[in-house]
DNA sequence: GATCGGAGTTGAACATGTTCAATAACACTT
DNA sequence: AAGTGTTATTGAACATGTTCAACTCCGATC
Protein backbone atom coordinates (compact mmCIF):
# COMPACT_ATOMS: atom_id res chain seq x y z
CA UNK A 1 0.00 0.00 0.00
CA UNK A 2 2.54 2.49 1.43
CA UNK A 3 5.11 2.56 -1.01
CA UNK A 4 7.28 5.03 1.22
CA UNK A 5 7.31 3.20 4.16
CA UNK A 6 8.39 -0.05 1.52
CA UNK A 7 11.35 1.44 0.03
CA UNK A 8 12.40 3.35 3.39
CA UNK A 9 12.75 0.48 6.16
CA UNK A 10 13.87 3.15 8.99
CA UNK A 11 11.70 1.52 11.86
CA UNK A 12 11.50 4.17 14.69
CA UNK A 13 14.01 5.06 16.07
CA UNK A 14 16.02 8.27 17.63
CA UNK A 15 17.81 7.47 14.25
CA UNK A 16 15.18 9.82 12.66
CA UNK A 17 16.70 13.06 14.11
CA UNK A 18 19.50 12.23 12.10
CA UNK A 19 17.61 11.81 8.99
CA UNK A 20 15.80 15.34 9.94
CA UNK A 21 19.60 16.96 10.40
CA UNK A 22 20.93 15.23 7.16
CA UNK A 23 17.99 16.96 5.18
CA UNK A 24 17.85 20.35 6.92
CA UNK A 25 21.56 20.63 6.39
CA UNK A 26 21.57 19.58 2.54
CA UNK A 27 18.09 22.12 2.33
CA UNK A 28 20.41 24.79 4.06
CA UNK A 29 23.52 24.28 2.20
CA UNK A 30 21.83 24.25 -1.63
CA UNK A 31 19.95 27.54 -0.90
CA UNK A 32 23.42 28.99 0.21
CA UNK A 33 25.40 27.38 -2.20
CA UNK A 34 23.26 25.88 -5.11
CA UNK A 35 22.90 22.07 -5.42
CA UNK A 36 25.95 21.42 -7.12
CA UNK A 37 28.38 23.14 -5.14
CA UNK A 38 26.89 21.20 -2.36
CA UNK A 39 29.49 18.21 -1.58
CA UNK A 40 27.62 15.40 0.55
CA UNK A 41 30.80 15.87 2.93
CA UNK A 42 29.84 19.46 3.64
CA UNK A 43 25.86 18.11 4.44
CA UNK A 44 27.61 15.60 6.41
CA UNK A 45 29.75 18.04 8.39
CA UNK A 46 26.60 20.33 9.15
CA UNK A 47 24.38 17.73 9.68
CA UNK A 48 27.07 16.39 12.28
CA UNK A 49 27.31 12.95 11.27
CA UNK A 50 30.03 10.98 8.99
CA UNK A 51 29.54 10.79 4.82
CA UNK A 52 28.63 7.40 5.69
CA UNK A 53 25.38 7.88 7.91
CA UNK A 54 24.34 10.05 4.33
CA UNK A 55 24.08 7.58 2.49
CA UNK A 56 22.73 5.28 5.22
CA UNK A 57 19.42 7.57 4.84
CA UNK A 58 19.37 8.75 1.53
CA UNK A 59 20.78 6.21 -1.03
CA UNK A 60 22.03 9.23 -3.67
CA UNK A 61 22.12 13.47 -3.85
CA UNK A 62 18.95 12.88 -5.67
CA UNK A 63 17.10 10.80 -3.02
CA UNK A 64 17.97 14.72 -1.05
CA UNK A 65 16.06 16.30 -4.28
CA UNK A 66 13.19 14.13 -3.63
CA UNK A 67 12.88 14.97 -0.21
CA UNK A 68 13.09 18.17 -1.38
CA UNK A 69 10.11 18.05 -3.57
CA UNK A 70 8.37 16.72 -0.98
CA UNK A 71 8.97 19.67 1.46
CA UNK A 72 7.78 22.34 -1.08
CA UNK A 73 4.95 20.50 -2.05
CA UNK A 74 3.67 20.29 1.67
CA UNK A 75 4.41 24.08 1.95
CA UNK A 76 2.30 24.60 -1.54
CA UNK A 77 -0.41 22.97 0.06
CA UNK A 78 -0.58 24.50 3.10
CA UNK A 79 -0.65 28.00 1.41
CA UNK A 80 -3.48 27.30 -0.77
CA UNK A 81 -5.22 25.62 1.57
CA UNK A 82 -7.80 28.94 1.91
CA UNK A 83 -7.64 29.45 -1.52
CA UNK A 84 -9.05 26.80 -2.64
CA UNK A 85 -11.95 26.70 -0.02
CA UNK A 86 -12.82 30.39 -0.63
CA UNK A 87 -12.28 30.80 -4.21
CA UNK A 88 -15.22 29.47 -6.87
CA UNK A 89 -13.98 30.81 -10.52
CA UNK A 90 -11.73 28.28 -12.13
CA UNK A 91 -9.73 30.71 -13.77
CA UNK A 92 -8.58 32.81 -9.69
CA UNK A 93 -8.09 29.11 -8.81
CA UNK A 94 -5.49 27.94 -10.81
CA UNK A 95 -3.57 31.65 -11.09
CA UNK A 96 -3.67 31.45 -7.63
CA UNK A 97 -2.34 28.09 -7.20
CA UNK A 98 0.62 28.23 -9.53
CA UNK A 99 1.48 31.68 -8.39
CA UNK A 100 1.63 29.87 -5.06
CA UNK A 101 4.45 27.40 -6.64
CA UNK A 102 6.63 30.02 -7.64
CA UNK A 103 6.15 31.78 -4.39
CA UNK A 104 7.02 28.85 -2.29
CA UNK A 105 9.93 27.57 -4.75
CA UNK A 106 11.50 31.65 -4.73
CA UNK A 107 13.97 30.79 -1.77
CA UNK A 108 15.13 27.85 -3.90
CA UNK A 109 15.68 29.37 -7.80
CA UNK A 110 18.96 29.76 -7.81
CA UNK A 111 19.44 26.41 -6.74
CA UNK A 112 16.30 24.71 -9.22
CA UNK A 113 18.58 25.07 -12.63
CA UNK A 114 20.95 22.80 -11.16
CA UNK A 115 18.53 20.32 -9.82
CA UNK A 116 16.40 20.01 -13.47
CA UNK A 117 19.42 18.68 -14.74
CA UNK A 118 18.37 15.40 -12.52
CA UNK A 119 14.83 15.73 -12.80
CA UNK A 120 15.24 15.33 -16.27
CA UNK A 121 16.96 12.01 -16.58
CA UNK A 122 14.82 9.21 -17.14
CA UNK A 123 17.40 6.84 -15.54
CA UNK A 124 16.68 9.59 -12.36
CA UNK A 125 15.36 8.41 -9.31
CA UNK A 126 14.19 11.95 -9.20
CA UNK A 127 12.55 12.01 -12.98
CA UNK A 128 8.93 13.05 -12.46
CA UNK A 129 7.35 10.41 -14.51
CA UNK A 130 9.26 7.29 -13.08
CA UNK A 131 7.90 5.25 -10.70
CA UNK A 132 10.45 6.52 -7.57
CA UNK A 133 8.37 9.98 -7.58
CA UNK A 134 5.06 8.11 -8.42
CA UNK A 135 3.40 8.92 -5.06
CA UNK A 136 4.05 12.75 -5.16
CA UNK A 137 3.09 12.78 -8.62
CA UNK A 138 -0.51 11.67 -8.08
CA UNK A 139 -0.77 13.88 -4.90
CA UNK A 140 0.23 17.00 -7.32
CA UNK A 141 -2.34 15.53 -9.50
CA UNK A 142 -4.78 14.87 -7.13
CA UNK A 143 -4.52 18.34 -5.92
CA UNK A 144 -5.15 20.08 -9.38
CA UNK A 145 -8.41 17.58 -9.48
CA UNK A 146 -9.46 19.33 -6.60
CA UNK A 147 -8.70 22.94 -8.03
CA UNK A 148 -10.96 21.90 -11.16
CA UNK A 149 -13.54 20.09 -9.05
CA UNK A 150 -13.96 22.62 -6.96
CA UNK A 151 -14.66 25.05 -9.24
CA UNK A 152 -17.75 26.37 -10.40
CA UNK A 153 -16.20 25.50 -14.12
CA UNK A 154 -18.41 23.18 -16.65
CA UNK A 155 -15.86 21.06 -18.27
CA UNK A 156 -16.62 18.60 -20.39
CA UNK A 157 -16.61 15.02 -18.72
CA UNK A 158 -13.69 13.92 -21.19
CA UNK A 159 -11.77 16.61 -20.67
CA UNK A 160 -12.27 17.02 -16.93
CA UNK A 161 -10.73 13.46 -16.58
CA UNK A 162 -7.58 14.49 -18.42
CA UNK A 163 -7.50 17.93 -17.25
CA UNK A 164 -5.26 17.08 -13.80
CA UNK A 165 -2.67 15.34 -15.69
CA UNK A 166 -2.56 18.54 -18.12
CA UNK A 167 -2.51 20.85 -15.80
CA UNK A 168 0.73 19.08 -14.07
CA UNK A 169 2.54 19.08 -16.90
CA UNK A 170 1.65 22.74 -17.16
CA UNK A 171 2.93 23.57 -14.18
CA UNK A 172 6.34 22.05 -14.84
CA UNK A 173 6.33 23.87 -17.77
CA UNK A 174 5.64 26.97 -15.48
CA UNK A 175 8.58 26.01 -13.87
CA UNK A 176 10.99 25.30 -15.56
CA UNK A 177 10.17 29.07 -17.53
CA UNK A 178 10.66 30.21 -13.65
CA UNK A 179 14.26 28.98 -13.60
CA UNK A 180 15.28 31.19 -16.55
CA UNK A 181 13.60 34.05 -15.41
CA UNK A 182 16.27 36.57 -14.11
CA UNK A 183 13.30 39.43 -14.04
CA UNK A 184 13.10 41.62 -11.18
CA UNK A 185 10.74 39.90 -8.81
CA UNK A 186 10.46 37.42 -11.25
CA UNK A 187 7.57 39.61 -12.73
CA UNK A 188 7.71 38.05 -16.23
CA UNK A 189 6.92 34.83 -14.55
CA UNK A 190 4.16 35.92 -12.91
CA UNK A 191 2.87 37.55 -16.34
CA UNK A 192 2.87 34.72 -17.89
CA UNK A 193 1.19 32.66 -15.77
CA UNK A 194 -2.05 35.33 -16.03
CA UNK A 195 -1.64 34.93 -19.60
CA UNK A 196 -1.85 31.51 -19.45
CA UNK A 197 -4.29 30.39 -17.09
CA UNK A 198 -6.82 32.97 -18.66
CA UNK A 199 -6.13 31.10 -21.91
CA UNK A 200 -6.46 27.62 -20.65
CA UNK A 201 -9.58 28.76 -18.81
CA UNK A 202 -10.46 30.81 -22.45
CA UNK A 203 -10.07 27.43 -24.22
CA UNK A 204 -12.21 25.21 -21.80
CA UNK A 205 -15.08 27.01 -22.23
CA UNK A 206 -13.97 26.88 -26.24
CA UNK A 207 -13.68 23.07 -26.38
CA UNK A 208 -17.34 22.45 -26.27
CA UNK A 209 -17.85 24.33 -29.86
CA UNK A 210 -19.19 22.28 -32.73
CA UNK A 211 -16.01 23.18 -34.77
CA UNK A 212 -13.82 21.95 -31.52
CA UNK A 213 -15.08 18.53 -30.99
CA UNK A 214 -13.66 16.44 -33.32
CA UNK A 215 -10.25 17.73 -32.60
CA UNK A 216 -10.98 17.55 -28.92
CA UNK A 217 -11.76 13.89 -28.58
CA UNK A 218 -8.73 13.30 -30.53
CA UNK A 219 -6.27 15.32 -28.55
CA UNK A 220 -8.01 14.03 -25.08
CA UNK A 221 -7.69 10.35 -26.90
CA UNK A 222 -3.92 10.95 -27.17
CA UNK A 223 -3.24 12.37 -23.58
CA UNK A 224 -5.02 9.36 -22.67
CA UNK A 225 -3.14 6.83 -24.57
CA UNK A 226 0.11 8.25 -23.66
CA UNK A 227 -0.78 8.57 -19.91
CA UNK A 228 -1.77 5.10 -19.72
CA UNK A 229 1.47 3.90 -21.32
CA UNK A 230 3.71 5.38 -18.26
CA UNK A 231 1.41 2.57 -16.23
CA UNK B 1 30.18 36.70 -37.47
CA UNK B 2 30.87 33.29 -37.45
CA UNK B 3 30.74 32.29 -33.26
CA UNK B 4 32.10 28.84 -33.95
CA UNK B 5 35.10 30.09 -35.43
CA UNK B 6 35.16 32.44 -32.27
CA UNK B 7 35.06 29.97 -29.58
CA UNK B 8 37.34 27.50 -31.26
CA UNK B 9 40.72 29.15 -31.58
CA UNK B 10 42.01 25.86 -33.24
CA UNK B 11 43.51 27.22 -36.56
CA UNK B 12 43.91 24.42 -38.82
CA UNK B 13 46.83 22.25 -37.74
CA UNK B 14 47.37 18.65 -38.65
CA UNK B 15 45.84 18.38 -35.06
CA UNK B 16 42.39 18.15 -36.57
CA UNK B 17 42.21 14.55 -36.74
CA UNK B 18 42.72 14.56 -33.56
CA UNK B 19 39.93 16.42 -32.35
CA UNK B 20 37.87 13.99 -34.80
CA UNK B 21 39.81 10.91 -33.51
CA UNK B 22 38.41 12.26 -29.99
CA UNK B 23 34.83 12.63 -31.11
CA UNK B 24 35.00 9.49 -33.08
CA UNK B 25 35.78 7.43 -30.20
CA UNK B 26 33.62 9.14 -27.92
CA UNK B 27 30.30 8.87 -30.61
CA UNK B 28 31.46 4.71 -31.11
CA UNK B 29 31.58 4.50 -27.00
CA UNK B 30 28.22 6.59 -26.36
CA UNK B 31 26.39 3.81 -28.44
CA UNK B 32 28.15 1.06 -27.35
CA UNK B 33 28.03 1.94 -23.49
CA UNK B 34 25.94 5.17 -23.10
CA UNK B 35 26.99 7.99 -22.18
CA UNK B 36 27.86 8.03 -18.43
CA UNK B 37 28.96 5.01 -18.59
CA UNK B 38 31.73 6.14 -20.92
CA UNK B 39 34.76 7.81 -19.09
CA UNK B 40 36.91 10.20 -20.68
CA UNK B 41 39.22 7.95 -20.21
CA UNK B 42 37.78 5.16 -22.17
CA UNK B 43 37.66 8.12 -25.37
CA UNK B 44 41.10 8.84 -24.79
CA UNK B 45 42.28 5.47 -24.99
CA UNK B 46 40.41 4.63 -27.98
CA UNK B 47 41.22 8.10 -29.69
CA UNK B 48 44.84 7.57 -28.91
CA UNK B 49 45.54 10.30 -27.32
CA UNK B 50 46.15 10.98 -23.69
CA UNK B 51 43.17 12.51 -20.93
CA UNK B 52 44.44 16.37 -21.47
CA UNK B 53 44.22 15.98 -25.11
CA UNK B 54 40.23 15.47 -24.96
CA UNK B 55 40.17 18.26 -22.99
CA UNK B 56 42.28 20.60 -25.08
CA UNK B 57 39.35 19.75 -27.64
CA UNK B 58 36.48 19.89 -25.98
CA UNK B 59 36.01 21.64 -22.88
CA UNK B 60 34.15 19.15 -20.86
CA UNK B 61 32.35 16.15 -22.13
CA UNK B 62 29.01 17.71 -22.74
CA UNK B 63 30.52 19.60 -25.03
CA UNK B 64 30.80 16.07 -27.49
CA UNK B 65 27.28 16.70 -27.00
CA UNK B 66 27.01 19.51 -28.39
CA UNK B 67 29.20 18.01 -31.50
CA UNK B 68 27.14 15.60 -31.23
CA UNK B 69 23.90 17.24 -31.72
CA UNK B 70 25.54 19.09 -34.99
CA UNK B 71 26.81 15.49 -36.11
CA UNK B 72 22.80 13.93 -36.06
CA UNK B 73 21.19 17.88 -37.27
CA UNK B 74 23.41 17.36 -40.05
CA UNK B 75 22.29 13.62 -40.50
CA UNK B 76 18.86 14.50 -40.80
CA UNK B 77 19.06 17.76 -43.00
CA UNK B 78 20.33 14.64 -45.57
CA UNK B 79 17.67 12.74 -45.12
CA UNK B 80 14.90 15.24 -45.39
CA UNK B 81 16.10 17.34 -48.26
CA UNK B 82 14.80 15.38 -51.20
CA UNK B 83 11.25 15.47 -49.18
CA UNK B 84 11.04 18.56 -48.93
CA UNK B 85 11.73 19.23 -52.26
CA UNK B 86 9.10 16.47 -53.32
CA UNK B 87 6.13 17.04 -50.78
CA UNK B 88 3.89 20.47 -50.90
CA UNK B 89 1.41 18.93 -47.93
CA UNK B 90 2.36 20.52 -44.95
CA UNK B 91 1.01 17.54 -42.60
CA UNK B 92 3.24 15.25 -44.90
CA UNK B 93 6.14 17.26 -44.78
CA UNK B 94 5.99 18.18 -40.88
CA UNK B 95 5.38 14.16 -40.62
CA UNK B 96 8.37 13.22 -42.81
CA UNK B 97 10.59 15.42 -40.54
CA UNK B 98 9.70 14.52 -37.36
CA UNK B 99 9.41 11.31 -38.70
CA UNK B 100 13.04 11.65 -39.66
CA UNK B 101 14.42 12.96 -36.46
CA UNK B 102 13.78 10.19 -34.30
CA UNK B 103 14.72 7.15 -36.96
CA UNK B 104 18.09 9.82 -37.31
CA UNK B 105 18.74 9.28 -33.39
CA UNK B 106 17.48 6.00 -33.31
CA UNK B 107 20.87 4.15 -32.80
CA UNK B 108 21.31 6.72 -29.98
CA UNK B 109 17.99 5.93 -28.40
CA UNK B 110 19.46 4.12 -25.19
CA UNK B 111 21.69 6.70 -24.55
CA UNK B 112 19.20 9.77 -25.19
CA UNK B 113 18.03 9.29 -21.66
CA UNK B 114 21.73 10.40 -19.75
CA UNK B 115 21.66 13.07 -22.34
CA UNK B 116 19.13 15.11 -21.65
CA UNK B 117 20.20 15.10 -18.18
CA UNK B 118 23.26 16.90 -18.83
CA UNK B 119 20.00 19.15 -21.49
CA UNK B 120 17.87 20.32 -19.46
CA UNK B 121 20.43 21.89 -16.67
CA UNK B 122 20.03 25.73 -17.68
CA UNK B 123 23.55 26.10 -16.44
CA UNK B 124 25.10 23.63 -19.40
CA UNK B 125 26.72 24.96 -21.95
CA UNK B 126 24.70 22.47 -24.37
CA UNK B 127 20.75 23.43 -22.84
CA UNK B 128 19.24 24.47 -25.84
CA UNK B 129 17.86 27.53 -24.89
CA UNK B 130 21.69 28.81 -23.73
CA UNK B 131 24.27 30.70 -25.55
CA UNK B 132 26.20 28.55 -26.45
CA UNK B 133 23.81 26.27 -28.62
CA UNK B 134 22.52 28.94 -29.89
CA UNK B 135 23.47 28.77 -33.68
CA UNK B 136 22.50 25.16 -33.71
CA UNK B 137 19.02 25.96 -32.35
CA UNK B 138 18.71 28.56 -34.86
CA UNK B 139 19.31 26.45 -37.65
CA UNK B 140 17.22 24.06 -36.25
CA UNK B 141 14.38 27.03 -36.16
CA UNK B 142 15.29 27.64 -40.33
CA UNK B 143 14.95 24.28 -41.32
CA UNK B 144 11.20 24.64 -39.41
CA UNK B 145 10.78 27.63 -41.09
CA UNK B 146 11.16 26.27 -44.73
CA UNK B 147 9.17 22.90 -43.71
CA UNK B 148 6.19 25.82 -43.58
CA UNK B 149 7.00 28.59 -46.22
CA UNK B 150 7.49 25.62 -48.68
CA UNK B 151 4.07 23.74 -48.29
CA UNK B 152 1.04 24.95 -49.97
CA UNK B 153 -0.39 25.36 -46.65
CA UNK B 154 -2.31 28.75 -46.13
CA UNK B 155 -1.06 30.01 -42.48
CA UNK B 156 -2.19 32.93 -40.98
CA UNK B 157 1.24 35.62 -40.73
CA UNK B 158 1.28 36.20 -37.53
CA UNK B 159 1.52 32.61 -37.02
CA UNK B 160 3.82 31.96 -39.71
CA UNK B 161 6.32 34.12 -37.72
CA UNK B 162 6.01 31.90 -34.56
CA UNK B 163 5.27 28.40 -35.74
CA UNK B 164 8.89 27.39 -37.01
CA UNK B 165 9.86 28.19 -32.83
CA UNK B 166 6.65 26.14 -31.99
CA UNK B 167 7.69 23.57 -33.95
CA UNK B 168 11.17 22.95 -32.72
CA UNK B 169 9.65 22.99 -29.13
CA UNK B 170 7.22 20.49 -30.38
CA UNK B 171 10.24 18.15 -31.60
CA UNK B 172 11.59 18.22 -28.25
CA UNK B 173 8.87 17.51 -26.60
CA UNK B 174 8.31 13.83 -29.35
CA UNK B 175 12.00 13.86 -28.65
CA UNK B 176 11.71 13.72 -24.63
CA UNK B 177 8.38 11.25 -25.63
CA UNK B 178 10.74 8.96 -27.66
CA UNK B 179 13.21 8.50 -24.87
CA UNK B 180 10.85 6.99 -23.01
CA UNK B 181 9.43 4.58 -25.47
CA UNK B 182 10.00 1.23 -24.70
CA UNK B 183 8.09 -0.24 -27.19
CA UNK B 184 8.89 -2.58 -30.03
CA UNK B 185 10.20 -0.71 -33.38
CA UNK B 186 9.61 2.42 -31.13
CA UNK B 187 5.86 2.09 -32.94
CA UNK B 188 4.21 4.62 -30.21
CA UNK B 189 6.19 7.01 -31.06
CA UNK B 190 5.33 7.17 -34.64
CA UNK B 191 2.17 6.80 -33.62
CA UNK B 192 2.24 9.81 -31.42
CA UNK B 193 3.98 11.93 -34.51
CA UNK B 194 1.20 10.75 -37.15
CA UNK B 195 -1.38 11.57 -34.51
CA UNK B 196 -0.10 15.36 -33.17
CA UNK B 197 1.19 16.44 -36.55
CA UNK B 198 -2.55 15.81 -37.79
CA UNK B 199 -3.96 17.80 -35.07
CA UNK B 200 -1.22 20.42 -35.26
CA UNK B 201 -1.91 21.40 -39.12
CA UNK B 202 -5.54 20.64 -37.87
CA UNK B 203 -5.64 23.40 -35.94
CA UNK B 204 -3.82 25.47 -37.82
CA UNK B 205 -6.43 25.44 -40.55
CA UNK B 206 -8.74 26.22 -37.51
CA UNK B 207 -6.93 29.32 -36.75
CA UNK B 208 -8.52 31.44 -38.56
CA UNK B 209 -11.76 30.59 -37.41
CA UNK B 210 -13.40 34.18 -35.32
CA UNK B 211 -14.05 32.62 -32.01
CA UNK B 212 -10.58 31.56 -31.93
CA UNK B 213 -9.02 34.25 -33.51
CA UNK B 214 -8.98 36.38 -29.87
CA UNK B 215 -7.28 33.52 -28.50
CA UNK B 216 -5.06 32.95 -31.32
CA UNK B 217 -3.49 36.66 -31.11
CA UNK B 218 -3.20 36.13 -27.33
CA UNK B 219 -1.17 33.02 -27.26
CA UNK B 220 1.23 34.31 -30.29
CA UNK B 221 1.61 37.60 -28.35
CA UNK B 222 2.51 35.75 -25.32
CA UNK B 223 4.99 33.26 -27.69
CA UNK B 224 6.59 36.59 -28.82
CA UNK B 225 7.05 37.86 -25.60
CA UNK B 226 8.78 34.86 -24.03
CA UNK B 227 10.95 34.64 -27.02
CA UNK B 228 12.17 37.83 -27.41
CA UNK B 229 12.96 37.48 -23.36
CA UNK B 230 15.42 35.21 -24.38
CA UNK B 231 17.74 37.35 -26.53
C1' DG C 1 69.13 26.91 -40.59
C1' DA C 2 68.46 29.09 -35.97
C1' DT C 3 64.99 31.07 -33.15
C1' DC C 4 60.63 31.70 -31.17
C1' DG C 5 55.72 31.55 -30.16
C1' DG C 6 51.90 29.10 -29.91
C1' DA C 7 49.37 24.85 -30.68
C1' DG C 8 49.50 20.00 -29.31
C1' DT C 9 50.31 16.61 -25.73
C1' DT C 10 51.00 14.49 -21.41
C1' DG C 11 50.09 12.37 -16.87
C1' DA C 12 49.89 13.51 -12.22
C1' DA C 13 46.95 15.75 -8.92
C1' DC C 14 42.45 17.21 -7.21
C1' DA C 15 37.43 17.17 -5.89
C1' DT C 16 33.54 14.69 -5.17
C1' DG C 17 29.68 11.09 -5.51
C1' DT C 18 29.46 6.48 -4.08
C1' DT C 19 30.59 1.80 -2.02
C1' DC C 20 31.76 -1.22 1.60
C1' DA C 21 33.35 -3.87 5.37
C1' DA C 22 33.90 -3.20 10.05
C1' DT C 23 32.31 -1.47 14.42
C1' DA C 24 29.13 0.55 17.81
C1' DA C 25 24.59 1.28 19.70
C1' DC C 26 20.24 -0.12 20.45
C1' DA C 27 15.84 -2.91 21.27
C1' DC C 28 13.89 -6.87 22.40
C1' DT C 29 13.68 -11.72 24.09
C1' DT C 30 14.76 -15.09 27.47
C1' DA D 1 21.55 -9.47 33.06
C1' DA D 2 22.97 -11.96 28.94
C1' DG D 3 22.28 -12.78 24.27
C1' DT D 4 20.97 -11.70 19.63
C1' DG D 5 19.82 -9.58 15.61
C1' DT D 6 18.72 -5.28 13.50
C1' DT D 7 19.84 -0.47 12.90
C1' DA D 8 23.24 3.31 13.04
C1' DT D 9 27.73 5.00 12.24
C1' DT D 10 32.23 5.40 10.54
C1' DG D 11 36.09 6.51 7.44
C1' DA D 12 38.93 4.53 4.12
C1' DA D 13 38.90 3.24 -0.68
C1' DC D 14 37.31 3.74 -5.41
C1' DA D 15 35.87 5.85 -9.97
C1' DT D 16 35.66 9.61 -12.72
C1' DG D 17 35.24 14.59 -14.52
C1' DT D 18 38.35 18.30 -14.47
C1' DT D 19 42.62 21.22 -13.86
C1' DC D 20 47.28 22.34 -14.54
C1' DA D 21 52.14 23.01 -15.10
C1' DA D 22 55.49 21.12 -17.86
C1' DC D 23 57.04 19.44 -22.11
C1' DT D 24 57.23 18.54 -27.26
C1' DC D 25 56.56 19.71 -31.84
C1' DC D 26 55.47 22.38 -35.86
C1' DG D 27 55.65 26.41 -38.72
C1' DA D 28 56.80 30.98 -39.56
C1' DT D 29 60.20 34.72 -39.37
C1' DC D 30 64.84 36.54 -39.77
Amino acid sequence: MNTASAVEPHRNKRGESSRAAIFGAALDLFQERGYEATTMRAIAVRAGVSLGSSYHYFPSKEHLVLEFYRHTHELHLAVIAPLLSREKDLAARLRGVIRAVIVTCEPFHGVAGSIFSSVANPASAVNPFGPTSRALRDEVIAMYAEVVSGSDAKVPSDLAAELPLLLWLYQMGILYFWIFDRSQGRLRTLEVIDQTTDLIVRLISLANLPVLRGSRRRALALVRSIAEGSH
